[in-house]
DNA sequence: ATATATAGGTATAACGTTAAACCTATAAAA
DNA sequence: TTTTATAGGTTTAACGTTATACCTATATAT
């Protein structure tokens, strides 16, 4: 089924059908609308949009990009689509992307030349890009593609490029200063946020918090290993196995916490009775711990609508209001901190 | 940059360009093909899929295809591709799809026509159902159109469809066969099994390993609740609060699981102390879990690349070995299950 | 010497849609 | 009455690619 055949059908030039399909109804007669529409219904017709995209310069296919990460580097799965970080975005972008009439199309990308390649073959209307640190690879492709593109939680300054994020200081101080009022003082840092802007302002929350309770940061408490799975487990352990008495740990996401648990209780500690961990990100599988993790929010669900809306708002109407949009933060109290008096 | 420049750099026809990329090296000369290759690489050219779809018929495209859920019976999660279960086949279909040529787009479907206008509009190539249960939104759907199916986890007899599955019998009487050699007797069987092939097989495993071991199946002991957090929540509270001595429970599915330890745990029971709990899939936060939830693995990543992997062969070689594939399952012991004497 | 094959191309039309320009009959304005 | 608008169309070309048929010069077989 065609336009020509729409057409044929109906009695009328293909130019006709075309303009009842895309809603310029002052072109076409009323009763021409009717007839066409009915034969339409009757057909199940749906235009062909590889037809469509030749002409209109236009594909609506929006690109979900997510990183291939080194196997060593994982962050607990073979691929970042098993994250339940990205996934419990992947879902509501798809949802807000369907009910605007653009199509997802997901991506693990390696290499800068892959993105590329993508746009150029599907003539992509736009991009998301879904992983914290892209900043590496993407930055020199900036200039060579002016698509609009949306980073998750990426800090880049091109003008091209729009940025959905939370507010990283605030959070950390949030976390930090959660541990300290249920009385904490010496209170772990996880992750190696040098040269990483979103953890190097995660970093200056946690440092925030402590200078407003006047604890003196200790840089011995700092344990610099990847915000993953894995990291998460090695940074239990170490703390486990130090002379350090530490009483608490903030980190920069869940997955980290939960391995952390998990590394912390291989070395013989009880959570939270000899160590409170806080999360970053409030994913589902913090309420499949014991203790549940108390975390930071950064409501993902609307992170990830805000990123699909903020895209759709730039392809359809030119100017964007903003270029930058955080979202916020909060903490929320589970079971992984206990008081210490 | 089209074809038509490649071909007028060169001087040659785009025909020659056209041949030069598909392969067909027999029709142009050594040192064109080189001097062509040499051009289409200076300027970064990939041909225009949209193009190539409109002449060839097929696109390229492969739907990645998941039900839209009611809010009601939601798998903890806003939609499914958060579901952990979706989620770990999620990647590897991507990954073996890219790595052939091919291009995943996502969609949650609510109807039948939403599934029929998607492979219309984009001429798509086949499409992979990556959640079971799809057989009622899907049965009389098969019979208008043809395209290459694969189903996950569906028991669709139709010869258009292909399955990809795991060996429910075998997995559940592993799983309740495992509790019984740790002592139990008493165990409960927790999904809402009538009218839904898959559980039915997974009910008649559970069946056999009473059978086999001489213990009376109980009617009392079968909890129907659906294999979901929610579900597992109910079923567990249940157990918690009934007089009925159960002292071992086998799911249908993880996430279920571990709703069932929050539920049982809600009801004041122990995990495994009072209540010993199996699993069933081994999604990733089977580790998150404390105690780590021993479970039936049905290997799911390699379920992913399988199910991919069949879809392509289809597509490239018309005749298929197979049109049905169960992946073996195999018990993974952690912490949920306790001896009993 | 003639017929035939082959290597290495080219020209044309088609895929399904839409933008742009054009046509024509009637209604409204001058 | 003549001019001008407007409503309701149609025609043509173009988007980027490929299938098909065709061309021509040389090499090979008879």
């Amino acid at each position: 089924m065609t336009l020509k055949d729409i057409a044929a059908e109906a009695g009328v030039s293909t130019m006709t059908v075309s303009n009842v399909i895309n809603g310029k109804h002052n072109r076409v007669s009323k009763s021409t609308v009717e007839k066409i529409n009915k034969i339409i219904t009757k057909n199940n017709y749906v235009p062909n949009q590889s037809a469509r995209s030749l002409t209109a310069k236009s594909s609506k296919i929006i690109a979900l990009i997510v990183p291939v990460i080194e196997k060593t580097a994982t962050t607990h799965g073979t691929t970042l689509f098993e994250n339940p970080y990205v996934g419990s975005m992947l879902g509501e972008i798809e949802r807000t992307l369907r009910e605007n009439g653009y199509y997802p199309m997901i991506r693990s990308v390696a290499k800068q030349t892959d993105i590329l390649t993508l746009f150029h073959t599907w003539n992509v209307d736009g991009a998301i890009f879904l992983y914290p640190s892209f900043d590496e690879i993407i930055d020199s492709l900036i200039e060579q593609i002016s698509l609009p593109m949306v980073f998750i939680d990426s800090s880049s300054q091109n003008p091209n490029v729009m940025n959905i994020g939370c507010d990283n200081e605030k959070g950390m101080f949030l976390s930090t200063r959660y541990l300290i009022t249920h009385g904490h003082r010496n209170i772990a840092f996880i992750a190696d946020y040098k040269n990483n802007p979103l953890l190097e302002q995660r970093f200056l929350g946690y440092k925030r918090a402590l200078e407003e309770s006047k604890i003196a940061f200790n840089s011995s408490f700092v344990i610099e290993n990847s915000p993953t799975y894995e990291g998460g487990i090695k940074a239990g352990t170490t703390i486990a196995s130090s002379k350090i008495p530490i009483t608490g740990a903030v980190t920069t996401a869940d997955i980290c916490a939960i391995g952390m648990i998990e590394g912390a209780r291989l070395g013989g500690m009880r959570i939270p009775a000899d160590l409170s961990i806080v999360g970053f990100d409030d994913i589902l599988p913090c309420l499949y711990t014991s203790p549940k993790l108390t975390t930071v929010s950064q409501n993902l669900h609307k992170k990830a609508s805000l990123a699909a809306n903020l895209l759709i708002e730039r392809l359809t109407t030119k100017k964007v209001k903003q270029n930058k949009i955080l979202v916020d933060v909060n903490m929320i109290e589970r079971q992984s901190v206990i008081d210490i008096e």
